[in-house]
DNA sequence: TCTCCATATTCAGAAAACCGAATACAAAGA
DNA sequence: TCTTTGTATTCGGTTTTCTGAATATGGAGA
């Protein structure tokens, strides 16, 4: 009986919309708070309750960055059940092109590191 | 963000161990109740119970056949969620031979409708 | 109609999740 | 060292879930 506990406990942490908004933000990669407050429009407090119980059942990792600290998936596995979740489901719209996060990342000044010195010149 | 609250819903039903347990039980096709309460050693009530939520969310459907009730899975597809969630996990045994129910299908005696007559000879 | 059996429903207290407000912390720059 | 900025944590009240106990229902047979 006890062999359902783990997968259990996976759903329930699946089984909030904003948990699993953040996850599917993070579908592409690691992103910064920052970023994920401003796409999904989540107080930053809220974003980082869920994030820390995200966090603790193992499902997310952090890395810092200077001032940011970045979040990704650690079990790509999450992707598979939640896909499966929205097989029919009405699709989401991709993405609006602005970001609106301050993060060194989310700067479409900066696409290319190489590139930073140019703009100055203007 | 409101397009993620019916897979939040999916997932928080299946949040729970009894639940998962239940509708892993039914894989192999319907069973009544009286059945899933001896496999699975649970209160009938409490059984009836999580059945109620699982049909209300029409996950699962019933069927009368004279005293019995027979629940199947409505939706094939948390079997895959399921399965998808259970990959690494410990493999559970895959069940001890005798049912102890009492329930038409699960007598042991009639394996074959058509010879339901002859035990009766003894 | 009465009774039995399988199953469903209601109720209520305990536990857990939700979520906003306030606050703490840590890195970076002045 | 002070401030700012990005993020984390704590606290507390409200809502929801969990789950046992009691009870109801509905079909089948006597």
């Amino acid at each position: 009986m006890e062999i359902f506990d783990p997968p259990a406990r996976l759903f329930k942490l699946l089984g909030h919309p904003a948990r699993l908004a953040i996850l599917d933000a993070l579908r592409g990669g690691e992103h910064c708070v920052c970023h994920l407050e401003a796409v999904l429009g989540l107080r930053q407090a809220y974003l980082s309750q869920q994030l820390m119980l995200l966090r603790e059942a193992g499902l997310v990792k952090d890395r810092r960055e200077g001032q940011n600290i970045f979040y990704h998936v650690a079990e790509p596995k999450v992707f598979k059940v939640i896909d499966v979740a929205l097989l029919d489901a009405p699709r989401r719209k991709p993405r609006a092109g602005r970001p609106a996060c301050s993060c060194p990342k989310c700067q479409p000044a900066v696409p290319a590191p190489e590139l930073a010195g140019a703009a100055l010149s203007t």
